[in-house]
DNA sequence: AGTGTGTGGTAGC
DNA sequence: AATCGCTACCACACACT
């Protein structure tokens, strides 16, 4: 059974639902609601049918279409014998069988890889009081576990593609161009990097405590967007989303909610429970400008720091100013402004610290401001839904859900232990600190340096084959390089998306990715280029070995250098897999650095290197000698060539035999002297230097041997450059790598 | 004990 | 006819050293 499911599962048979069934929610908790809504049905079938054995155990049971006997009938059965119904297909549950009596052509697809069975499994299973094979009772012909044939599935993708084509060349563009999700965190991006530059120029405050923190936000903010010039929409209930039925609700009103209408839940999910919902689209550059307005206002206030948290939200340390105002009125103030200049509602959380701020924004929503104390906010929050906690999602609100906390004051029946061992160190902690209404936090000392730099999509990915696939990965990698410019990756993270071998090839969702497995691989990426990235990409999706038509989405994120705690490693050695050293033919090739054209400041990317593996210079020196002549014979099998085209800044020591000097100097000791002079000329390097440098490396290497001179050399580099610019470190890093990569083979 | 990798969870509308 | 399910960050378990 799905995780999820079993969960749901498991907690409708856990006995004492009182405290949680229509649990009184002041955070307009609707999905909470729901999902006790059903559970209340559950258990009140169950009562009424007494639960007279554990038949459908593990079962998660989707009705569809009309059945003989009624829906009420045999939810009835299925609950009362120990299983559970499924409410809808897709989201975040799925059902293990599908019960109805004939499906049209298009759900014999979509049902495809389920079992589909007829209403009298069902009720056979009752009267003869064991779980019968469901085999017997199909529904559709084609169902599991024959799979759609190989023809069959390609004939679907060909349809698909007919209508979303993830080849076509704009098409990542223009996905991320409608993509609501990708919208958001692309502008929260933007605005944190501005927001730490805000840190720079604001005056350094002294730092009291308790602090003063706002926390604000635009309700219901892209509905909100919507409705400005449709005021006389207002009252009903509405929703933003592209319109179709299986398309995300990106927002929808307090209107809407009363339905039971969710942020997330798709339409025609959201029309059932309100027929009457009215959809509007997306104005993507009226969301920026609103968000302008909010922040240039936020600024305007000169406060002691800001955090970005969305779009249309932020943190604000207003601690200073509360010293003459009083922190409502300000808030207040503050939304009055914003409402004028925006014309949509945002709601202000006053309180000492970030978590209080959080709660205290959820309460004054809508259009209010609200301010809590440390004394006042138990009290307030006591009948929370532990799911209106930040950081308190989904899947822990379950796991709280089985220790009996469903609401914020259930919290302290809980040990602190319970919490640590049940849910992680770092939740439980946390928990305890809500308890107290603390928070470990201080926004003033929240990083707002990017760490990581990602792209993924996970819709409309149809292939047909090894080679489609490779075009699409490249086609996403250079989505991810563009987004790259100037920063210094180190790692990349592949992740891949694949189609659950139990979940059917047309998803619920339409042109979606369906319920997939993910796995991933991390590979270094120090020193390569564009294509180097691109054959590496390609590799690690191909290692994963998927059929091209069940490849269902991709994600590649690329971790940045650390440039804050400088490592003092010596020279990284890369440790090949055993696979691809035989097949160095396909290796990425070796880059020069850009060229000054570029900019001056990214040295970026002239080494390949894979995996690493620690070693100093000392273990070098410390290999036998048999060893070293071995290498030296072999030279030709792993030396790294330059590739000539480039030959033009290349210098005639490479390729003449000239005394081994670097700018006529050969000692250790004058070397060192050339380096430091080199790194306190620039405040970046320059590109015909660094290709005199590293041709120099690769001299002391492929011809004079003197591999300790080099590699002392490089070390020195890296050394010196913890205390310069990034462009420094990283073309030590670099040098380290392409080091690295020469003395590879002795591993 | 520290390091790196793979996985999973959460947040925003 | 549909649909645009992204992305950054944290935390953890585990393997390896």
């Amino acid at each position: 059974m799905h995780p999820a499911a079993k969960r749901l599962h498991d907690h409708e048979v856990s006995g004492d639902e009182t405290n949680i069934e229509y649990g009184a929610s002041e955070f307009g908790g609707f999905g909470q609601y729901f999902r006790n809504k059903q559970i209340k049905l559950d258990t009140q079938l169950r009562e009424a049918n007494q639960c007279r054995s554990q038949i459908f155990k593990d079962c998660h049971i989707y009705l569809n279409g009309r059945t003989e006997p009624s829906h009420t009938i045999l939810k009835g059965l299925i609950v009362s014998n120990g299983g559970s119904i499924c409410a809808f297909l897709g989201g975040k549950t799925y059902a293990t069988h599908i019960v109805a009596e004939h499906l049209t052509k298009r759900k014999n697809n979509q049902f495809a890889n389920y079992k589909v069975v007829k209403p009298a499994w069902v009720v056979n299973c009752v009267n003869q009081g064991k779980l019968l094979d469901w085999t017997n009772y199909r529904a559709i012909e084609s169902s599991l576990p024959t799979l759609d044939p190989k023809e069959t599935q390609e004939q679907i993708i060909l349809e698909e593609r007919e209508k979303v084509n993830c080849l076509a060349p704009d098409y990542i563009s223009s996905y991320y161009a409608r993509s609501r999700l990708h919208f958001l965190s692309t502008k929260k991006a933007e605005l944190r990097s501005k927001c730490q530059q805000l840190a720079g120029q604001l005056p350094v405050a002294e730092r009291p405590s308790p602090r003063t923190i706002l926390h604000i936000d635009f309700d219901s903010f892209f509905v909100a967007v919507a409705l400005k010039d449709k005021p006389d929409l207002k009252d009903q209930p509405i929703c933003v989303s592209w319109g179709g039925p299986s398309s995300d609700i990106a927002s929808c009103n307090y209107k809407a909610r009363e339905f039971g209408v969710q942020n997330g839940m798709w339409v025609s999910r959201a029309l059932q429970l309100c027929p009457k919902l009215v959809c509007l689209s997306y104005n993507f550059d009226e969301y920026t400008r609103c968000s302008d307005v909010l922040y240039q206002e936020i600024v305007d206030l000169r406060p002691d720091y800001v955090t970005a948290v969305s779009v249309d939200e932020a943190l604000v340390d207003v601690t200073s100013l509360c010293s003459k105002t009083d922190a409502s009125q300000l808030a207040q103030e503050l939304r009055s402004r914003i409402k004028a200049k925006t014309g949509i509602e945002a709601s202000v959380g006053v309180a000492p610290n970030i978590f209080l701020a959080k709660m205290a924004l959820r309460l004054a929503k809508p259009a209010g401001v609200v301010c809590l104390t440390q004394s006042s906010a138990p009290q307030r929050l006591a009948n929370c839904s532990v799911r209106d906690l930040p950081g308190i999602g989904y899947h822990i609100a379950a796991k709280l859900a089985d220790l009996g906390v469903t609401n914020y004051s259930h919290l302290k029946r809980v040990t602190e232990n319970t919490l640590k061992n049940q849910l992680g160190n770092a939740v439980g902690t946390k928990l305890v600190d809500y308890l107290n209404c603390q928070d470990s936090d201080d926004i003033s000392l929240m990083d707002q340096v990017q760490k990581s730099v990602g792209v993924e999509l996970c819709w409309g990915v149809r292939l047909l084959n090894d080679n489609e696939v490779a075009q699409f990965t490249s086609n996403l990698t250079e989505e991810l390089w563009s987004r790259v410019q100037s920063l210094y990756p180190e790692t990349l993270t592949i992740k891949f998306y694949r189609r659950a071998a139990d979940a059917p090839f047309v998803t619920p969702k339409y042109m979606g990715c369906g319920r997939c497995d993910v796995t991933s691989k991390t590979r270094r990426v120090v020193g390569l280029d564009l294509e180097g990235l691109k054959t590496l990409v390609i590799q690690c999706v191909q290692s994963f070995a998927c059929p091209p038509m069940d490849m269902r989405g991709l994600g590649l994120q690329l971790r940045l250098m650390d440039t804050t705690t400088p490592t003092h490693h010596a020279i990284k050695f890369p440790q090949l897999e055993t696979a691809s050293r035989s097949t160095s033919p396909n290796k990425p090739k070796i880059q020069l650095p850009p060229s000054r054209r570029r900019g001056p400041t990214t040295l970026s990317q002239f080494v390949n290197q894979p995996d690493k593996v620690e070693v100093d210079m000392e273990v070098f020196d410390n290999l036998p000698s048999q060893i070293k002549r071995e290498i030296m014979a072999h030279e030709d099998e792993f030396l790294v060539k330059v590739p000539s085209s480039r030959s033009r800044s290349e210098p005639a020591a490479v390729t003449t035999y000239e005394p081994v000097s670097f700018r006529g100097v050969t000692s250790e000791a004058g070397l060192r002297q050339v380096l430091r002079d080199w790194m306190r000329s620039a405040e970046s390097p320059h590109y015909e230097d660094v290709c005199e440098f590293r041709d120099f490396v690769d001299y002391l290497f492929d011809s004079d041997w003197n591999w300790t001179k080099a590699i002392s050399l490089v070390n020195y580099l890296n050394h010196c450059s913890l205390n310069l610019s990034q462009d420094w470190q990283y073309l030590a890093k670099v040098m380290q790598e392409r080091v690295a990569q020469k003395i590879l083979p002795i591993n």
